[in-house]
DNA sequence: TTACCTGCAAAGCCTTTGCATGCGC
DNA sequence: GCGCATGCAAAGGCTTTGCAGGTAA
């Protein structure tokens, strides 16, 4: 969170209350929220918020890196994550929720044996899709 | 494509021919169309079509399994193609086109451990994203 | 003070839906 | 003839943009 906040001072942007609160509610939040999510939460610190601002920052913070933007099959919108280390997710089909895998099944000989036909590889995602233990419980 | 008339004529669907055109227009193109660019294809057999067919038909195509759907980044809307055996892609930056990658570099054992913590997995995605060998020589 | 940021409102854009007509089967 | 499918038009829903006032630095 502070190594944000640095980053957006030091590119020459500001930080105004409803930029901290919407990293904080991104920080804070164990789940992927959409930009209405993200609304609602900062809107518990600052009642005035509106959600283009949720979107211009959501936007910003994306565009610099800082944050992710997945879709999710089964959710209203695209999901939001503070960029953090590389990792992937489990995606339930059912509920919408996802969780994080903290590592990555994918090796640098994957990614170098998918570069062969002169791709030029720079990232790459992988979601599992599934049913989560909760909804597998309730059917 | 013979197989998917089979498959619909089987669950009760009709083949109309802007049902068979927007099929055909899937198994031609060569790329990884949007429902607009699916719709200017069929448009050439068949100039009536109207855009809610598209979609009602990518919708019920993918419904049944016989057709993917994706977003890709600096692509207006989702692509769609046709549901053939298991693979991923490599997808473009900056042109936004996708190429297949046919071989799953997720093995059987990373599922599963991927499963460990309860987690029920049905299916993955994996999508590489970088620079084609034509917009890399582009700069 | 200056450049960026915010709120409000409206528009954009992709996608979905209602309804009457049309057409496979 | 029945029931799904289509076209047209309009609405929905998420997201973006224009503009004037506000505020961080």
């Amino acid at each position: 969170m502070d190594t944000i906040l640095t980053i957006l001072r030091e590119k020459g942007y500001k930080l105004t209350p409803q930029r901290r609160a919407v990293i904080q509610a991104l920080a804070e939040t164990g789940k992927f929220p959409t930009a209405l999510e993200v609304l609602a939460r900062v809107k518990q610190v600052a009642p005035d918020v509106s959600l283009d601002t949720i979107y211009r920052n959501l936007t910003l913070l994306t565009e610099l890196g800082l944050v992710h933007e997945i879709q999710l099959p089964g959710r209203d919108g695209n999901v939001f994550e503070l960029t953090t280390r590389h990792h992937h997710h489990l995606i339930c089909m059912k509920c919408g929720q996802a969780e994080c895998l903290d590592y990555c099944p994918v090796s640098q000989r994957d990614i170098e044996k998918a570069a062969e036909r002169g791709f030029e590889i720079l990232s790459h995602s992988l979601e599992f899709y599934g049913f989560c233990r909760s909804c597998r419980v309730a059917g």
